[in-house]
DNA sequence: ACAAAATAGTTTTAATGAAAACTATTTTGT
DNA sequence: ACAAAATAGTTTTCATTAAAACTATTTTGT
């Protein structure tokens, strides 16, 4: 009712711009391996590891199952990454790096790293610290607000 | 060489996070206006204006030129928006909202204000200010990395 | 003035992205 | 054991995304 206009919080405008240029950023390496970022987060996801189930290895990068099967698909097709029916469950799938996979990721990872962390040069331990809690209280903010969201939904009872 | 396996930067993958914990909770309430994000970041930019054309939209909005087309389409075909072509270049067409969409504005945008601003009801002005600095400084390092990346590319001369 | 370069938007292409419907398999509750 | 509910992936649909090619206008350099 103070202001005639309230203004939209800068703080979300910044971290969409933030996010925009970082992954920018790391999407101007990625694709000279001819890869795009979500290809590549698949990639470094799996690699090192023995394989995991789609569901797993969604929950790691963060890209939604049916996303997932997609990009999935189009590694299967560049050959770098597998699928081999679960022993354990007839639904799961268990996506493992082939060899050519593995090559890739043995290859251009370490390189990858540095590139990323060239971000973060002159930042010190404690800089790195503030960044991320600022980040994880705001997460920690939207999950407590989405908790109460519901309230005029779900009242009584 | 000291660590047998570096990890990938703890900073990156919660930026990813908070980005996304962030844009699903503002879609959840712009969805029940049968928006998207994008188009209702495009309503509220053109909001209180008297319109402006595709570029200058672009930049605020922080979506790309081809996209802005295909949005500001589906935003016309709601009658929300309209395209006018401008006096002053040829080239160019002014977008603004239509009576419709103004009306949408109005009566959207303050509550929606509120549903944003909710995060931050635990924040005092410096720890938004801290936020919006640790995100801020990230973006220019990535614009100073951004500089250096060509370095091998384009030496001599 | 006029050819060449730059600019504003549109179109096209290939890949995400989220959500919902669908299939095939477990798991659960009784 | 067995029907009902839950789960793992796939498929489908619509919208966004970036990048590149394209069209139509302006601007520039001379």
């Amino acid at each position: 009712m103070m202001n005639s206009t309230s203004t939209f919080p800068t703080a979300v405008r910044e971290l969409l711009r933030t996010n925009q240029s970082v992954l920018s950023y790391a999407a101007s390496h990625v694709n000279k391996l001819d890869l795009t970022l979500p290809q590549y987060d698949v990639i470094i996801t799996l690699g090192g590891t023995a394989g995991m189930p789609h569901k797993k290895l969604g929950e790691k990068t963060l890209i939604t199952k049916g996303t997932l099967t997609g990009v999935v698909t189009r590694l299967e097709d560049k050959g770098l990454v597998e699928r081999a029916a679960s022993k354990k469950d007839g639904r799961s799938q268990i996506l493992r790096l082939t060899e050519a996979g593995n090559d890739l990721f043995e290859r251009s990872f370490p390189e990858h790293l540095v590139f990323i962390n060239r971000l973060f040069e002159n930042y010190s331990a404690d800089d790195i610290a503030t960044l991320e809690n600022a980040l994880i209280r705001l997460q920690n903010a939207v999950a407590t607000c989405r908790g109460d969201k519901t309230a005029d939904d779900e009242t009584d009872f």
